[in-house]
DNA sequence: AAGGCAGATGTAAGCGCTTACAGAGCCGGG
DNA sequence: CCCGGCTCTGTAAGCGCTTACATCTGCCTT
C-alpha cells in the first residue's frame, strides 16, 4: 500500500471512515443512529480506494469494472460490484472529470423560463444533452447582478455553452468564452465567428403578413420592438416586405417590449383612438393575447373590429376564442440541434460558419378574420 | 520547480503550449491562424500554473488572488490578474471541486417541463441556489429509459438533489441516494426519512370545493386520478371533506391524467351524458381549460349549464372566457425552499422532520358562477 | 522444453486545483 | 543589535479518479 493510498483511506477522514477490514458485514459501520435497519451500511464518502480495499482488489481494477474498460474477470466483476454497494458508493465526479479532462456537461443560459418558447427549448436540448451523456447546467440571467461573471463560473463547470438570444450575453464575455470553449448562440444574432441556430422568421412573418393582407386589412400595425431582439427584427422585416410587395408602405412598428403588461397598454392606445388599425400583427403570442383580451373586454370584436395574429404558437392559443392566428417554431428542434452542435464541437469539430436556420409554420386560426373550422 | 510542475507545463500536453517565459507580447503563442487581431491569445487550456508563470508568482499566490484568501500584495494581485486575462484563463471546476470537496451544485429532478408549473419551480429553484453560489444541473425524467442510471449518474455530479414528486424517483434509488446525499422532495409523499416540501391542498380543496357548493350547484365531480398523485389525492381529500361538512355523500372520482387529451375525453362523456354533473372540480388548470374549451364548442355555457375549476392558476386561466376559477400555489416559493434546504443540508444541518407545507390561495374568477368583476 | 502471447491485475503518474505550513523580509522595541 | 511578530509568498501534500505500462500466470506453439 502506498502513502497515497494510507491518505485516502485513513489520514485526514474527518467523517467516519468505512470499515477498513470489515469482512461483509453490512450496517456495521454505522456510527450515527439511523435505526436498525439491514441497510448498506451508510458510509458516506466511500471512495474507490474504500471500494478497492472491500473487494480485496486495486483501484484501477475497480475503474475498469466501473468503466466497462479494459478485460476483468467475472468473479473479480462481482466482488467489485458487490463491495460497491456494500458501501453504496457514489464516485465523484470531479475526480472523473479532472482525471479524463472532461466535464460531460454543457451549459444552458437563458434570460428566463416564462411562457412555453423557454421550456420546450430546454426539454429539448436536455433529452438531447442526455442522450450524448452530457447533463446540462442551467443558468437563468433573469435578476442576475453581474451576469458576466455568473457566466464565467458556469464556464468553470462545463465543456460547452449555449446561450439563447446573444442580449443575454454581454458580447466581451461572448468573446471571452469563445475561444475558450465552444458556443454557440439560439435564436439570437450570430456574433463575429460564434456559431448560431435559429428558426426562419423573415419569410413567415412575410407569408403572415400577407395573409392578413388578404383579408383586406389595410391598416395594419406591427407590434413589438424590432430592436429589441434579432428574431423580432426579422419578423418586422417580414412584415414590411409583405406590403412593399404589394405597393404600400407600412406604419411604423409600435415599440412596447413582449410581455403581457405591455399589452394593456396597446390595447389602451388602440381604445383611446391613439393607434390606429384594422389588424395587428405581433411580436409574439403573449403580447397579442393580452391585447386581444383586452380589446374584447371593452366590446371589441375580433375579428371583425380588429384582426390579431401572433407569433410562437403557444397553448394558450389554441384556447382563446377566437382561436389565434400565429407562427410555430421548431422550439424543441432547436434546443435538440444546440444540444448536438455543441458535442459536436467538443468533440473536435469546427464551428458553422453560417447560422442554422430551422423552418416555421403559419398556423392559421380565427383571429385573422378566418371563419373558424 | 518541482517534476509536477514539469508535467503540468510541459510534458504531456498536446496543445499548443502557451509561451513558457515570454514577457507581455500577446498574441505570440498562437499557432492556430485565427487572424491577427489584438486579442487575448488564444491560449485554449491556460492552467493555473501558467498563469503563474506569466504572473511570475507560484501557484498558491495565484488561487490565494482568486479565491479573495489570505493576503497579496497589491502589485502581485495585479501582475496575477493581468496574466489570468492575457491567458484568458477559465479555471477547471472539476479540479476546485476535488479539492474542496464540494460540487457547489445541486441537482434538480424533474418529470417535465409542460407548463408554467414546473418552470416557475425551477426559476425559484435556480435564483435561490445561484444566490447561494450553487449552479443547477437539471434533469428530467421524462423519456428517459434508465431512470435509476441517470440519477445516479447526477448524483456523482453534484452535493444535493431535490426531486419533484416522488414519482418521478425510484424508491429503490431514493433511499440509496439518502445517506449519500442530502434529498428532498418537492410535491411528494416523503418516504420514509426523507425531507420533503410541499404546498397544502387539502384545505383549499375544501374551501374551493365548499365554493362551489355554496353556489347551489349539487352533482359536483372531482375530475383527476386520486391515486396519481400525492398532490391529487390530497386535493380530493379535500372535495370529500367539503361534502361531508355538509353531510353530502360525492360522487366518485373521474380517473383520468391531468394532461390536455384527457380532458377532450372526459368533455365528451359529459356531452354524451355518460358523467351527469352540475360542476366539475379538477385537478388542474390543464384540464380545466382543455374541458371548458371542448364544451364551450358544442354550445354548452359555462358556468351557467356547468361550473368548471381548476388547481395552479396558470397564465391561460386568466386569459379564457369565462375567467378559471381556480387555486394559487406558491410555486416560486417551493423552489426557492427547496434551493435553500438542500444547502443547509450541505452545510451540515440535519433533516426536517416533518414536511414543510406552503399556504395556498383560492382565485376567484367566473367559471365557478361567480358574476365577472 | 522453451518461447511467445494473451488475459488479468497491479503500480504509479498524473489531471489542476486548495491550503496547511514553512520561510523570507522587514519593522520596531528592548 | 537582536529578536519577536508582522506581512507576503513559496513548497508540497493531497483531493479521488483514469490509464499507460509493467508484471505475472498459464497455456499454446513449435
Amino acid at each position: 500500500m502506498t502513502a497515497r493510498q494510507q491518505g485516502g483511506q485513513s489520514a485526514g477522514r474527518a467523517v467516519g471512515a468505512p470499515s477498513v477490514n470489515a469482512s461483509t458485514a453490512p450496517a456495521a459501520a454505522s456510527s450515527a443512529p439511523t435505526s436498525a435497519e439491514p441497510a448498506p451500511a451508510p458510509s458516506v464518502g466511500a471512495t474507490i480506494y474504500s471500494v478497492a480495499d472491500r473487494a480485496g482488489v486495486s483501484i484501477a481494477t475497480v475503474s475498469r469494472v466501473l468503466q466497462g474498460a479494459g478485460t476483468v474477470s467475472s468473479t473479480t466483476t462481482q466482488k467489485v460490484l458487490d463491495a460497491v454497494d456494500q458501501l453504496n458508493y457514489v464516485p465523484l465526479g470531479a475526480a472523473r472529470s479532472l482525471a479524463v479532462r472532461h466535464h460531460e456537461a454543457h451549459g444552458l443560459v437563458l434570460p428566463e423560463l416564462t411562457g412555453p418558447y423557454y421550456s420546450e427549448l430546454l426539454m429539448g436540448f436536455e433529452s438531447r444533452a442526455a442522450e450524448l451523456g452530457q447533463s446540462v447546467t442551467l443558468m437563468l440571467t433573469g435578476g442576475k447582478a453581474d451576469l458576466a461573471r455568473a457566466v464565467r463560473q458556469l464556464a468553470t463547470r462545463v465543456d460547452a455553452i449555449a446561450v439563447l438570444g446573444s442580449a443575454a450575453m454581454p458580447p466581451a464575455v461572448a468573446r471571452a468564452l469563445h475561444g475558450q470553449k465552444p458556443v454557440v448562440i439560439i435564436a439570437g444574432a450570430g456574433q463575429e465567428g460564434i456559431e448560431s441556430v435559429r428558426a426562419e422568421n423573415a419569410h413567415s412573418a412575410e407569408l403572415l403578413t400577407e395573409h392578413v393582407l388578404a383579408h383586406g386589412r389595410a391598416r395594419l400595425v406591427f407590434v413589438g420592438d424590432p430592436d429589441g431582439a434579432p428574431d423580432i427584427h426579422e419578423r418586422h422585416a417580414g412584415f414590411v416586405a409583405a406590403h412593399r410587395a404589394r405597393g404600400l408602405v407600412p406604419a411604423g412598428p409600435v415599440r412596447v417590449p413582449f410581455r403581457e403588461a405591455a399589452g394593456d397598454a396597446v390595447a389602451e392606445r388602440i381604445l383611446s383612438g391613439e393607434i390606429d388599425a384594422d389588424a395587428l400583427v405581433c411580436a409574439n403570442d403573449e403580447l397579442a393575447l393580452a391585447i386581444m383580451s383586452h380589446l374584447q373586454d371593452a366590446g371589441r370584436d375580433v375579428p371583425r373590429d380588429i384582426a390579431v395574429v401572433g407569433w410562437d404558437d403557444v397553448m394558450t392559443s389554441r384556447y382563446v376564442r377566437p382561436g389565434l392566428t400565429t407562427v410555430r417554431q421548431p422550439v424543441h428542434e432547436l434546443g435538440v440541434v444546440a444540444a448536438e452542435r455543441l458535442h459536436q464541437r467538443v468533440s473536435g469539430a469546427p464551428p458553422r460558419l453560417e447560422a442554422q436556420i430551422l423552418p416555421t409554420q403559419v398556423v392559421i386560426r380565427g383571429s385573422c378574420g378566418c371563419a373558424p373550422r
